[in-house]
DNA sequence: GATCAAATTTGACACTGTAAAGTTAATCTT
DNA sequence: AAGATTAACTTTACAGTGTCAAATTTGATC
């Protein structure tokens, strides 16, 4: 009864499934992700994905749940590039953040979009959500004693979240990717102020 | 040859169904926002749409437009309350930015979204867009001088967005009114420790 | 009052999601 | 090992949707 690899016809139709459906959402938009479409690409019958997901939002949720995966993994790997110091560590999240944006923007429109699953919803295994834990990890060296922790999350949360909203929505000029002298640094200016005095 | 007033059919079919897009908008979000169901609305058959709009994304893109409007109306309005500080000028378009997308969550989604127009694209006879010079406006006072403008309007701006957006997305926990003890205030804190020191 | 053009309707088609029933293939039971 | 059972998928069908091309109505023009 193993969910993971050789099944019945297909093999593992769902994963094919969420695959090309992030295929489609990268190449076309939101626009361009269907079902049928999806199903068409996994060589199944239009009707198949009906079985695995709820509908399109259900598939949608499916590949937002797929997308925090990556996402973390985004995260993680920028924070573990070498030593660095803590304010360093918040530094490398927020370019880790924005690097995921930039190279997979409809799938993040989608992770916090109108089906997807935000990042406080528990998948797989996982009692809570892995992506909020690596903000939380690195912004805790950060938080005043005794201080309430989502206070410094929030801000840093919002900042950056914000920042790769409105840069991936060409909303400071041009999309491409001479990060050093756009805007990005005035944001990270700001990141390294955040913790440094009284906050509330 | 008016295009604002009395018409030949209808009176003013294109206003009518930019309004019926946004009730369908903020009643059951983007997906109940339907070509067909505007026309419904506005009593005129489902082709009729076609002669005011190029498609869909035609329609989502002026009714993007209008939510700029209202957008504007929200943050001069908190501002022009009452004799304020530079500061609490500051503070009041991130109020009223923010009350905006609780009020309009579904609308502020489609201004920013893969359709709309953005903050900078010029509406009517306005040759730039007034949203973003309110944002300049407010943001002037706070940039030292002979420093690029942009700087301190992306800090600014990056935070009250992303804040928003995650906001209204559920992702602070509720997403109910009472902004006194959520994380508003620390984004606010965070917002009044800019332009106070060397920023770049 | 006849003409003309704009505004809207009608009808049609391809595409989508979805549900029901049917078909195939793997697993289970004895 | 052979039949029964269930899961995976297909086929068929239908309601909604966007979109286009042709009528048709309506208001203005001459």
């Amino acid at each position: 009864m193993s969910t993971a690899k050789t099944r019945h016809h297909h093999g593992d139709l769902k994963r094919a499934l969420i695959q090309a459906g992030i295929d489609l959402l990268e190449e076309g938009g939101l626009d361009a992700l269907t079902l049928r479409k999806c199903a068409a690409r996994a060589g199944v019958s239009h009707a198949a994905p009906a079985h695995h997901f709820a509908g399109l939002p259900g598939l949608i949720t499916a590949i937002s749940a797929e997308g925090f995966d990556r996402f973390s993994k985004y995260m993680t790997d920028a924070i573990e590039a070498g030593e660095q110091t803590d304010r360093e560590r918040l530094r490398s999240i927020c370019r880790g953040y924005l690097q995921f944006g930039l190279s997979h923007s409809g799938l993040l429109k989608v992770m916090f979009g109108e089906h997807g699953l935000g990042v406080h919803a528990p998948r797989d295994g996982r009692d809570e959500a892995e992506a909020y834990l690596i903000l939380r990890g690195v912004c805790a060296p950060f938080v005043p004693e005794g201080e309430d922790p989502h206070i410094v999350e929030a801000q840093v949360w919002s900042l950056i979240h914000g920042f790769t909203l409105l840069y991936i929505g060409g909303e400071f000029g041009c999309t491409s990717m001479p990060i050093e002298d756009s805007p990005f640094e005035a944001v990270m200016a700001l990141v390294d102020r955040i913790g440094t005095q009284a906050n509330t």
